[in-house]
DNA sequence: GCCTATCGTTTGTCAGACAACCTATCTTGG
DNA sequence: CCAAGATAGGTTGTCTGACAAACGATAGGC
């Protein structure tokens, strides 16, 4: 009755519980892809969503990039240091409030950028090689919006699920 | 030349240039759900796929499930601890090998898992809150496909790309 | 001028990942 | 039957990376 081959499911079955498997091992994937790949990008894939935000859009200080891509702002700190190390960008004093710096990208920083962009959509074709090639653009478009309603909604923790154990209450089997 | 303009980019170059932002912030949200959902499962989310594996799937040995998660051997140790511990799941010494350990569900670990997909569900629905509801569907066939993919290539590591440097020469400005 | 909030940085702590090693068992060759 | 190597599982130790908390500097309100 119950299953017996190995991998001979009706893959629905599979499919339907493991998301978040599924995810992890794209994710894991393309980071090791894109770590090997930009190794010399002061901190890897890291280093990249940072320079692409900075590059892209004009983000106003340290804080805001740290919550416009949902990092911790410490973290921030020494990834920005090593950025500006490889001349990549630039931290500048903002002149309205001493406070806060600026980040701005260097010609070299959007040069590295455009060339690493290149190579990184290189390396996720290759990753989503599963995939017939349109349904890879839909799959990243898929990602990009759910993501972006996710940080919308980012402080989260919206009680809308019950805190009770999944666990039945081992009123069986002793 | 170059953008300028802060937020008013044509979006597609934003979005080009972050699919792994995307997906880590989709499975950063996934874990955080389910973790705190399955909080009186052994090891979370962890301890979910492994469940899930072990109830769905007639997996061999212990060798032969850490493959299959592509999960590391020594992690897959303590977290059955656990699950047997809790009742789940039993390890079972293997007749034919005394080496080998098989692993298979209790009654209690099939309930158990049955309540906690149904709780997942209902929080992945959630979690991709920023799609339509027929795209939610899509996006997790997608993801599944990627990852099977992915994990029948793990061996990996081909050199299709060359290892070389994102930076431009440094033969500019000074 | 004082008090409080905010920006960025630094430091310390902690958990999880991964490698190296160990024991028990199986297999193969003599 | 014994010895040597291979394999399954488990244990230990190290190391990295995330996050919290504390700190110095500056801004804004009173």
């Amino acid at each position: 009755m119950s299953v017996t081959d190995p991998c001979e499911l009706p893959a629905d079955r599979k499919r339907g519980s493991n998301f978040g498997w599924s995810l992890g091992m794209v994710l894991r994937r393309w980071q090791e892809r894109v770590e090997e790949l930009l190794k010399d990008l002061p901190h890897g894939s890291r280093g990249y969503h940072i320079l692409a935000v900075v590059v892209h859009e004009e983000v106003p200080t340290q804080g805001a990039l740290a919550a416009r891509l949902a990092i911790d702002r410490s973290v921030l700190t020494y990834v920005i240091d090593d950025l500006a190390n490889a001349g990549l960008i630039e931290r500048r004093p903002d002149p309205q409030d001493r406070r806060a710096r600026r980040v701005v990208a260097t010609e070299r920083g959007r040069q590295t950028l455009a060339e690493a962009e290149r190579r990184v959509t290189h390396v996720e074709d290759h990753v989503l090689g599963g995939l017939p090639e349109q349904q890879r653009e839909v799959f990243r478009d898929l990602a990009a919006r759910a993501a972006e309603a996710i940080h919308a909604a980012a402080p989260a923790t919206d009680p809308c699920v019950a805190v009770q154990s999944v666990l039945p209450p081992a009123d069986q089997t002793s």
